[in-house]
DNA sequence: GGCAGTTCCTACCGGACTGTAGGAATTTCC
DNA sequence: GGAAATTCCTACAGTCCGGTAGGAACTGCC
């Protein structure tokens, strides 16, 4: 049948296996106007142009639509710094590896605000179990980044363990700057944050 | 009449005037307890021993609540700090009161947990009012710091500007220190996290 | 003790949200 | 083209929340 020109009054049929996929990009789009309050089960079937038993045949409940969203998110981050992390890890200095860590970093977030959006802003006023895995992912990346703390600082062997600190130090602020390109705005660049940042790691560590 | 050994079956009869403070600490710990969306109008009734209606006798609705709580909370965070910053800011080096000034922050964080909860943690998922009053706050205090910096780093009369990203890191630092305080968990006093983020700065700010 | 005024509580309304049942439309397969 | 299976939508129940009306209990004053 041809399309009337007046707009259709029924979704086309997909079925839950490709509706998922759909839903998931409805969601995060009004996660990222309304946050998470505002991300409800009916605003999520609108901006999807469907009704609420379509979302939840193809999600259980609220908590599962907002977990498959931050997984997918997560891997889309985790997929891009990989990605822009350098090929070969025996060249450059520690210091060089951390600039080009956060390089990495900084920019999948810029290219994928969204996606940070949610996986970082959605630790607060989040069901308990949506927030936990929020957490679980920051506490990744700070234990990854005192891993490059410890090879980058060889000096410090002493094990006073001022090192947790630093790493979370230096996770705060690497967050700092991805809420400046995502929320805020700013007229830098995120090569030129992550300079910043690991210069003040290379200044600044060393004395503590 | 003497007190009958069972529980009082209705709460005393103190009036609005009396009642406000009451109905302000209930709501602090429910809202420590609870966060934000589990701080509802019932449920700081309960905690205060008393009905809804009596605590919209008090507030006209929620978010005046909240602000009231907000206001209360930070100005016992203003107080602590003022009185535990030098009387004589002439004496000593500028590095010296970024340092005096990170643990008079701190220290005030680590002794009324709670008011810090709710200043700092109230601005995801708050109602847009209340978020913009915790915004606000939380932009004097970057302000605050830039000004430090700009005397603590008088070598950097360039006006290249990258003041305003160096005072939102420290911002950021110090907020994470406050994170450690309260939320998680550490085993650093106030002064030492204040002392390690003092020779970051000094150590780390001068390069960039 | 008794009365006036204040304060509190019971009971309720309207609205929003989660989640579901059952019928209507569409697609597929022959 | 037509039947069967799948998919979608209308309509609704249940729950919780913000907010309110009106009557019951307490307090203070005489």
């Amino acid at each position: 049948m041809v399309e009337d020109p007046e707009r259709r009054r029924r979704a086309r049929h997909l079925g839950p296996e490709r509706r998922r996929p759909l839903i998931l990009d409805a969601a995060l789009e009004v996660f990222s106007a309304n946050g998470f309050a505002g991300t409800t089960m009916q605003s999520v079937a609108d901006a999807a142009g469907v009704t609420k038993p379509v979302v939840y045949d193809s999600f259980a409940n609220r908590d599962e639509l907002l977990l498959a969203l931050l997984a997918r998110e997560e891997q889309h981050l985790v997929v891009s710094i990989v990605a822009a992390l350098p090929a070969d890890p025996s060249v450059g200095t520690p210091e060089e590896h951390v600039l080009e860590g956060l390089t990495a970093f900084l920019t999948a977030v810029s290219e994928q605000p969204q996606s940070w959006r949610i996986v970082f802003g959605a630790q607060y006023g989040a069901a308990p179990v949506v927030a936990e895995r929020v957490r679980a992912a920051r506490a990744f990346l700070v234990e990854s980044l005192r891993l490059t703390l410890l090879k980058s600082l060889p000096g410090v062997g002493d094990p006073d363990a001022n090192l947790p600190v630093l790493a979370e130090l230096l996770a705060s602020m690497t967050e700092s700057c991805a809420r400046m390109l995502v929320v805020d705005g700013t007229d830098r660049s995120p090569a030129e944050l992550a300079k910043t940042v690991s210069q003040v790691v290379a200044g600044g560590f060393g004395n503590v």
